[in-house]
This record gives structure tokens, C-alpha cells and sequence, in this order.
DNA sequence: ACCCAGGGTCATA
DNA sequence: TATGACCATGGG
């Protein structure tokens, strides 16, 4: 008789965009005062939570540390030392270091301006370091390019809400959303940034579905 | 004490 | 191509 059982729509991908919008609000991503500023906060926000990577970055600004020609000249002991908080410390120390020296060589942020996505996204690849997600974050948000940056976070939601499969690679993943999307730099900014909050507070490991704001649209109720 | 976090590389089969 | 090991701090 009753029909108590919530009614599932199939959203758009833009529907989704608008319910998170709606819920969480501008995000205003991302955080960070400089495009390298944000560079370097890509790499060092790998698989580690942000408020950690907060205090690394606070402590390169204090070091006067946070350019490509200060984080060459400072000995690697000592920027893994100022860097120690974001995890994964020496890795990362390298990763800058290789970052930087491309960055420098190719010349700097203006001149990369002038590449096209491909060649920056290529560019970007070939850092021993940089992966698909920490290129596209870059790609997005420091240079500006309409590419969608995918994340756990959006492989989580988006396999919940039966939107994707999750067997999907990286690159497939991408190509949904980019395909499904209007081409716009500022849509894929904030949807991202959405995704982000969202799935950090509500469509965690174990969701807390009571105060999602796509309940209506998720099938989510069982275990993964 | 355990799980998770705004991943990526390298060695192995 | 596809797993597994490894990197490491800090908050819940």
C-alpha cells in the first residue's frame, strides 16, 4: 500500500551540481593566495588530509620558502623539515624539487600560460611526482583549463549514486564527466570543490545519509 | 587501537 | 595490466 520508500530519480549530472550548490554553498576554491602556492598544495595534499598540508604551508610562507628558487636553494633536510606535518615527507621533498626544476626550466608560470592543455597536461605527466589527479588539480586550478579533476571523494559519491561504475580507470572516469558537463572552467572548479566538502562530511566510508542532500537521488542503503 | 586522509611510483608476475 | 609494498603525519 504506501509507497513509503523514497523515490529514486536518475539525476543529471548537472542536477547534482545543483543540490550540492544549493546545500553547501561557493566553495571558492582553491585555497591558496599564489598559483604556485596551489601547485605546491596539490602535491603536498596526496592521499593526506588538508589541515595538515594548512600547517606545511604556513610553515614554507614563515621559511620564505614558497618559491621555485627558495625551495631549490634550501637544503632537502630542511624542506622535509618545514614540510614534516603533510606527511610522506621525503617523498614529497622530491616531488617538489622535481616539480620546481620543471617549472623553472619550461619558464614559469607565464610562458606555460601559452601551452595548450595537452602539451601542460604532458608537461605536468612528466614530473616523477605529478599524476593524473595532482596534474589536473594544477591544470584546473592554477592554470585555469576546463578539465575535471576526479578524487576518491568523486569516485565514492558518484559510484553511490550509481552514476559511474567503479571499475572505471581515472581517465575513463574523466571523460564521463566531461562529456556529461558543459565546458566551463568555473562549473568544474566549484563541482569539484562541492564533491570535496560534500563527501568529506556526509558521503564518507561510513556516509551519514540522514543529512545528504542527494538522498532523493541516491540508491545508497546497502553496503558497498 | 584502528581507520582515514583532496596519490604516486616502483617492483613483480 | 594489475596487484602489492611503500611512503608518514595527524585527527577522529
Amino acid at each position: 500500500m504506501e509507497q513509503a520508500q523514497a523515490q529514486i530519480k536518475t539525476p543529471t549530472f548537472f542536477d547534482v551540481y545543483e543540490s550540492l550548490f544549493y546545500h553547501h554553498g561557493a566553495q571558492n576554491w582553491w585555497p591558496g593566495e599564489t598559483e604556485f602556492e596551489i601547485m605546491v598544495g596539490a602535491i603536498l595534499t596526496q592521499n593526506t588530509a588538508w589541515t595538515n598540508v594548512e600547517k606545511a604551508i604556513e610553515k614554507l610562507k614563515l621559511a620564505d620558502a614558497l618559491s621555485p628558487d627558495r625551495l631549490l636553494s634550501l637544503p632537502e633536510k630542511t624542506v622535509a623539515d618545514l614540510i614534516r606535518s603533510s606527511g610522506y615527507f621525503n617523498v614529497k621533498t622530491q616531488r617538489l624539487r622535481n616539480y620546481c626544476n620543471w617549472f623553472l626550466e619550461s619558464g614559469g608560470h607565464e610562458a606555460l600560460s601559452t601551452w595548450t592543455t595537452g602539451d601542460l597536461r604532458s608537461g605536468l605527466l612528466s614530473v616523477n611526482g605529478i599524476g593524473s589527479e595532482t596534474a589536473d588539480d594544477i591544470l584546473l586550478y592554477a592554470f585555469e583549463r576546463s578539465v575535471f579533476v576526479i578524487d576518491t571523494y568523486t569516485r565514492r559519491l558518484f559510484s553511490r549514486l550509481e552514476l559511474i561504475s567503479s571499475d572505471l580507470d581515472y581517465e575513463q572516469t574523466r571523460s564521463v564527466f566531461e562529456s556529461k558537463l558543459e565546458k566551463d572552467t568555473q562549473l568544474f572548479n566549484e563541482y569539484h570543490a562541492l564533491i570535496d566538502v560534500h563527501a568529506k562530511h556526509i558521503c564518507k566510508p561510513k556516509p551519514v545519509c540522514e543529512s545528504c542532500c542527494l538522498i532523493k537521488h541516491c540508491p545508497y542503503e546497502k553496503k558497498e
